[in-house]
DNA sequence: CATGAATGAGGATTCATTCAT
DNA sequence: TATGAATGAATCCTCATTCAT
């Protein structure tokens, strides 16, 4: 897996021979059909290993008693930094989701399953803000944790080259929280 | 190109046959060559062209006088839309985004040169609100249009399945604007 | 087909190579498969159009007016010559046999119905022996047929080293026309 | 050897992995190669074997002293109730005899030698009748023993859909007696 | 003796691309 | 300009065989 994922970083799956793969691993060809069914199944099994791994540390870390606006920002550093680290098996993730909308069948079923705990965890720590009645109850959790993800999906790709200091989590965070209005113009609109 | 699009709302890129795009569009396939340089660039030629249809279109719209607010509305609702009624399109773009992320080359450049457009359009309707001074400045207004770009793809797709009146665009909207804090606690906040 | 046929003069069927059939055949590998759906199908293929040949070349020669005896003996001679000439064909048949016996699917039908034809003819004659009273009519026609034919095939296999004039198809005929009983001993029991 | 005898019922050669016999024979796949010197020499072997058998079950059954026709109709009766039983075995023994056919080498050598004990034995039986003066002796004992057991092979696979009672032994060996001209023919022949 | 994980040569099959018509 | 038959390089996958345990 460890093979598959790292050629991830330069070619899509189609341009990676299970042959490549093998080489990389330094194992037998077959090797790979002992524990994978085929190559499709080899870069699901990845992509899913890879994102437990990130459930699993975010887990870890989001059990500490943190206030909830400083674990909020934790999270995202944490999922940031999981995926500067390992930015192929980030693509791998894009791909198997890629193909879960594009195509019916179990698989599909098996990933949208996996997928939807990582916005668990973060709909999760949002609650406790929602509880404390420091965020907004009007929205659900859970889409709001999809926004963030989101937004943590462009800063890592789309905003990838720009200034970290133009795009540091707490700017980020700080958007998401307090929204993009200005704050004299919401007093005015509040004192309306 | 309009086969190679429809293909692609069931199948992934190394799946569709050039066969089966000349079947589908009624042609011979040794016609694809004579318009299109091979299978990538019958794909990239595709993506773009959707991708400046979609930029027209907004263009088009933005260009009315509206408010800024307003103005911001209907660019998310034309670019929902669009995606919503061509689907495969938006995976196509996507792709092609993966494909300019793992690989050096002029394609990536050309890519990445063309994808800017529409990021740049929605910053453009920022800056408006940013120079009437409803909108923060202190992020840049292209970073804030690719946060609310990427909410937006979110709520295309890992929201597609929540029902219409939990993601509308006025929520969405209102959710970039002002913020996931509840007013209260921002009232608190502003207090101290 | 000739070049499948001509290989499998030498080799089992899992010992060609598509490869093979395609050098040998001066075509390119893919080509194969515009004609035929896989090896199997090459195969099959083959044997059928192989078995019709020798069928409409053993109806043309069964269509004069010979007399019933004289009729047998040439069929006979005609299966004969064709299998001498074609052997590897002649183990194209037999290993389709084979496959039909062990395995059920469409294939084994669309076999069985077409290797019944051979027999057929040679009941066609057979029947007319017994209308003119000839021929014993107490074993079904196409049942004395399938034993002819199988005596044959003896002859071009198992006897096949076997000095000529040991299994000539006119003794061949005669031990099926008239048994393996000495005449002496017939007349005996005859007597009694 | 019983496992891969019992898979051959369904499958050719070429399709039966030495994992399925290993697994079906409740052994490692390793075990195999201890006892036999690879996938063909296991095949070879499990028809040897089983043509051994079915002689020495014919030579005991033989061995008694019954009337020369009793004798064929027994060993005919033998040799079906022994392929009938043991289908896959009698197709491994045509397999080996394809083989044996289509190639030189040692193994064509060995099997051929083997092969010829079945029709040796027949071939005795019909010599004692030669002698007593009940069959011709203007065809050589084995050849007519080929042709006897061709006709049954024809009974056992050809002739298998047939209703019982059109193909008893019985009626087959009497074919083979008395041949397929009918009586009152052969005594206006014999007349003239 | 028995095992079964590992191997990699080997082969069927696909499909982007060409080019004669 | 359009075609689609022909091509063969490329690749997934299988499976007989080995060998360390």
């Amino acid at each position: 897996m460890k093979a598959a994922e790292s050629l991830f970083a330069t070619k899509q799956f189609h341009e990676i021979t299970l042959d490549a793969v093998a080489r990389k691993a330094g194992i037998g060809k077959g090797t790979i059909y002992l524990y994978f069914a085929d190559k499709d199944d080899l870069f699901f099994q990845t992509a899913v290993s890879g994102y437990d791994e990130l459930c699993a540390a975010l887990r870890a870390c989001a059990a500490g008693d943190v206030p909830f606006h400083e674990s909020l920002l934790r999270a995202c550093r944490q999922i940031s930094d999981f995926f500067r680290d390992r930015r192929p098996l980030f693509r791998m993730i894009m791909m198997q989701y890629e193909r879960a909308l594009g195509r019916g069948g179990s698989l599909r079923e098996r990933w949208i399953e996996r997928r939807a705990k990582l916005p668990e965890l973060i709909a999760g720590i949002i609650r406790r803000g929602v509880k404390a009645g420091e965020e907004r109850a009007d929205i659900p959790a859970h889409a709001m944790a999809e926004y963030l993800l989101a937004m943590l999906r462009a800063r890592v790709t789309e905003l990838e080259k720009e200034p970290e200091n133009m795009r540091t989590h707490a700017n980020m965070v700080d958007l998401f929280t307090n929204g993009a209005m200005q704050r004299e113009a919401r007093k005015r609109k509040t004192a309306q």
